[in-house]
DNA sequence: CTGAAAGCGCTTACAG
DNA sequence: CTGAAAGCGCTTACAG
């Protein structure tokens, strides 16, 4: 492999030198410069990130871990950091906990054993307050993605208090007064969100909500039995909400195995639905989750937060949209 | 930051002794042992990977740079590189290269710059020969991912001949001619595959393929006219195979938009469907594609090349799984 | 069983 | 306008 010291022979100047011509970091005369330029021609010569970190105390890298590579929602924001990232020269180091918070907490080490300048954070489902500890000493930066918490850290997610509000007045304005919420792991700060809006939003409809209308479960075993045994109850509901894509096709597998009908026997909306929501059939009301600029938003407080380690902590809550179609009746106007 | 230097100090060692207490690389006698352990504690050190990889010429790392992160399939193979990578005490540097030649020429010169172990790529569209030159030499192993080619390198991808061959027997079976192939960008050596696969099928059940039943295009909106310009036609198509999720979205779109049933209008079955194929109604007949496992055989592949420069090159084909469903009308016995 | 020292490939004051 | 040299934090022969 060649080295600078290499060039700089060939060149016949030192390695300072070769040095400066590759950064720019000081004048270097146009004849040695040219000279420079074609020894790292010459050899083929790439810088050795590694060794220019090392002296920096800089790697121009970040690390990401998110809690569910599977879910289409996290693939559209690692998409939004690798993209911001790359823009700005910054490498991505990847990592997927699984919503395991040993896995989380081995991902953790592993990226701050490697020096990245800072790092996001979408947590598991389990993982404890423990998992942030280690950052709070401001060494690192760490922005909170998408599940967010009360700890002082820069974070990014969606507001989810509007827009369940404004699908429970949706349905309940259609006469829906028996609306079941498949909430899922309300460990989980955006479904705890999610539940917690709902039950405000019924609660101002004047519907107090009811146990038996809402299912919270960890997996995805007790999430399908809360949902057969709800739809089989004596008095079914009208009308379902599930709060994340797999909870939805849960649900839609079930309403589809009885044979309900979208919307005439059962309205339905999801959030955070399927990336084809319009193909279905009946096409899907869906919320949809600006879910890329999430990761780019994550991605530029991040490095906002590393040029300057003193700023104010900024917490962004993006606007999901809601997409009203067929499975929910009759759309709105808006 | 605590170094080597502070632990050795409280530990009363030399930074020899904690080096080799912490990577095991040599018998420390027992009480020793426990006074550098002490102190790692105390100081709550942490290795610095930078520093280690610098002696050792060796990163634990892989790079894995992907050309569409959007594809749903793509998000699978990176969890299956991650996951195997993460297995393996090694982190993943991820890039998108978005469908573009220079993007994905800066990744690699990028990764490259970080020293990775091996690299794992998926190739853009339009990218030449020119972007493999630089690993002929066998300095940094590399391992091409889902988009094969006739080079010299490890290779790991799916089996595309045989599904679509199953798919135009099944549905020249059940009397369909006019058979409509949405392959999209034929520059990519999937979409290439499949392609070429239905023309020997068809020629081989005795239909000549016709330029007018097969939509080949680079973007979107020529895809899109493709279709609408087939359906449209004076003999339309019986029966339509999308080689992508992009194209089956778009041909779909058109079909319902045409108002035509499916599959009494229109048979349909798509190359490396959707998500929840079976939540669509008509349920789609899909070719999945085993892509987590692409992906973790793409970092296996990689994982052993690394270990063994001089191996045999080897080139995997995986197994796609045909799901039938009532898009392409009454279901094979199998 | 343990330590002193070289060196991985850079950046960056310091000096001229 | 340019160079000599220290040092980033480790690993690993070499020596005892």
């Amino acid at each position: 492999m060649t080295t600078m010291v290499k060039v700089a022979q060939l060149a016949g100047v030192s390695i300072s030198t070769v040095s400066h011509v590759l950064n720019g970091t000081r004048h270097v005369g146009d004849e040695t410069r040219q000279r420079v330029l074609k020894a790292i021609e010459e050899t083929s010569y790439r810088q050795d990130a590694l060794a220019r970190a090392m002296r920096r105390s800089r790697t121009d890298s970040i690390g990401l871990i998110v809690s569910d590579g599977g879910e289409p929602a996290f693939a559209e924001m690692i998409r939004g950091v690798e993209e911001t990232a790359a823009n700005q020269g910054i490498t991505l180091l990847l990592a997927n906990s699984a919503e395991d918070p040993q896995r989380e907490a081995r991902a953790v080490q592993a990226l701050l054993e490697r020096r990245v300048d800072g790092l996001i954070l979408a947590r598991a489902a389990g993982s404890g307050p423990e998992a942030l500890a280690e950052f709070a000493n401001q060494d690192t930066p760490l922005v909170l993605m998408d599940r967010l918490s009360e700890d002082p850290f820069d974070q990014v997610g969606v507001e989810n208090n509007a827009p369940i509000k404004e699908l429970v007045e949706h349905l309940t304005s259609q006469g829906h007064e028996r609306i079941l919420l498949v909430a899922g792991d309300t460990r989980v700060s955006t479904l705890r969100e999610r539940h917690r809006a709902f039950q405000d939003a019924m609660t101002a409809a004047g519907i107090p909500p009811s146990d038996q209308l809402t299912v919270t479960a960890a997996g995805q075993a007790e999430s399908d039995a809360g949902i057969e045994e709800a739809l089989s109850a004596a008095a079914p509901p009208t009308a379902v909400i599930a709060c994340s894509t797999v909870l939805a096709a849960a649900a839609l597998r079930r309403i589809q195995q009885r044979g309900l009908r979208m919307p005439e026997d059962i309205a339905f909306a999801a959030f955070d639905g399927f990336a084809y929501a319009d193909l279905f059939d009946p096409q899907l009301t869906t919320v949809r989750q600006p879910a890329f600029q999430v990761g780019a938003t994550a991605a530029e407080l991040l490095t906002r937060r590393i040029a300057d380690k003193s700023a104010e902590t900024s917490i962004v809550r993006l606007a999901p949209t809601i997409e009203y179609r067929a499975s929910t009746g009759p759309t709105p106007a808006s």
